[in-house]
DNA sequence: TCAACCTGTAAGCATACTTGTTACAGGTTG
DNA sequence: CAACCTGTAACAAGTATGCTTACAGGTTGA
């Protein structure tokens, strides 16, 4: 069970973006060494929070921003961006539907599955990218 | 993002072994009839509860059960039985210390995602075998 | 005792997802 | 125009999942 890492890269990338000084240019290039990962991946996710409308930016320059204030981006908003899936368990796709257990477990799953996630999701909506922010500089004193 | 579907496929199992009557077998073979995949999937999920502690078998004899009260087995002891890696979400494994969000956003992410994982496990810990087939017995009027 | 049935498990395979890498078209800027 | 940048395709590699066949060995009832 795994959320994938481009979660985490997304916000690093989003921190990356919007810790930046006025001057100071955040090439996919220079954020793949921070992060640690290829500038190609980079792009991708950057390419994915575009289309979200989290972030923009121009092809051609080193010029991203974040698209609206900090404490009005969620982190839910963030994995939705980079997440296609919106369900996180999976439930089997060939129950019998003779047998009584077969033909109902579905949408009993499907009602417990919905609050456990929709549990994380309120704590994911609760954090903003704001709170990321001053979480890195609490660290570094 | 994704919980594998042996989870549904365990919670199915539990459901089948309880909720058969005293005298009612349940063979692997049978059980992958209602459940809807191959017998050796159901054994081998069988054979995670069984090291988990959640349910007794017996080799070479279909006889299998629970191993305590159902309102004692909770779907996160479920998951767990099923599922090695305790950690939903991922973090890339080498930001850049250098870099003064490199050298904090793992310390800052596992926090959030941490807070995240237990609203979702506390939730799941609330909702019980018992509740399980309460509900398929609800949904069979 | 033996035939039928069962479990436990290994092994091989197809599929899908994730991540890494190279390559290149085309925009931007000094 | 040269240097630098983005956006994206294409391909490879690693890993997880689920399916299937095969088989060793336990169980049970006639």
């Amino acid at each position: 069970m795994k959320v994938a890492s481009r979660f985490s890269i997304a916000v690093h990338i989003i921190s990356l973006i919007s810790g930046a000084e006025e001057n100071e240019r955040c090439s996919s290039e220079w954020m793949a060494g921070s992060i640690g990962v290829n500038s190609v991946i980079v792009r991708r996710i950057m390419g994915l929070l575009r289309n979200a409308g989290l972030i923009t930016t121009q092809q051609g320059s080193a010029d991203s921003r974040v698209s609206r204030s900090l404490d009005r981006i969620t982190m839910l908003d963030v994995l939705r961006a980079v997440e296609p899936d919106p369900n996180l368990f999976s439930i089997h796709q060939n129950p019998n539907p003779a047998c009584p257990v077969g033909a109902r477990i579905q949408n009993v799953l499907e009602t417990v599955y919905s609050r456990a996630q929709v549990k994380m999701e309120q704590e994911l909506e609760r954090t903003t990218m704001a709170d990321i922010l001053s979480g890195l500089k609490a660290k570094a004193p």
